[in-house]
DNA sequence: TCCGTTAATAACATACTTGTTATATAACAA
DNA sequence: TTGTTATATAACAAGTATGTTATTAACGGA
């Protein structure tokens, strides 16, 4: 199961976010993945477990190696929760349409 | 400008998520939205101040009162980033039909 | 003007994050 | 067996997060 305070906390690091666009192309060796990364390999193990703690990789073992994956059900869950805030914003803004085009009306003028 | 830095970390606090989830039903005032918590107001306040920063709220000055509401195109955005990966990841699992099947079995005997 | 309400800020404690280096473990190859 | 490769873990430092209390500022009403 994922839980979203450990999902949303795995994908707000910019490197593990490269990690996952990188494994998006396929399978990778921690070797492979810290490679780009001006970062040592026990970082970018520590960030791996990270990524697979929040449920967001998959790993195997094959020999001395540990091919990370993406978990493509992970990014699902993910949206169901966006979706869910999306589709609630979206009722209430039909209902409420005049008066938030009026409150946007006076954008920009109050922020702090 | 919303960056997903500061989007996924501003999701990942669950008291955060609360007050988004609250918000997605309507504008609400630092002491509506505290209300339901076991904190305190600045705490609350500090919640709020991240995710203005983060871009996914807005706030508009009422007398004493400061009322926050969603800004509904930060969703977007991250939905963005979101269908980026879940692409090419779909992308290359068509490639990978096979492969990836028969890593699946494999799943299990090999989680840490 | 004086008071109560709404909210922000400062100062502080505690805990978590993330990187480093050094070291350990496990598999492979010679 | 011995060395090399692949990865994990431990110990530590520095920075960041998050909550608290105390205080301040701004507005609205009596």
């Amino acid at each position: 199961m994922l839980d979203l305070d450990s999902a949303f906390s795995a994908l707000a690091d910019p490197t593990r976010r490269a990690i996952l666009a990188r494994l998006a192309l396929g399978e990778a060796t921690v070797m492979e993945l810290a490679e780009p990364f001006e970062m040592t390999q026990p970082a970018v193990s520590r960030h791996l477990k990270v990524l697979e703690g929040a449920g967001l990789i998959l790993r195997r073992v094959e020999g001395a190696k540990r091919p990370c994956r993406l978990a493509p059900q992970a990014i699902t869950e993910i949206d169901r929760w966006l979706d869910w805030l999306r589709e609630a914003m979206a009722r209430n803004y039909d209902r409420l349409d005049g008066v938030l085009a009026e409150i946007e009306n006076e954008e920009g003028k109050d922020r702090s």
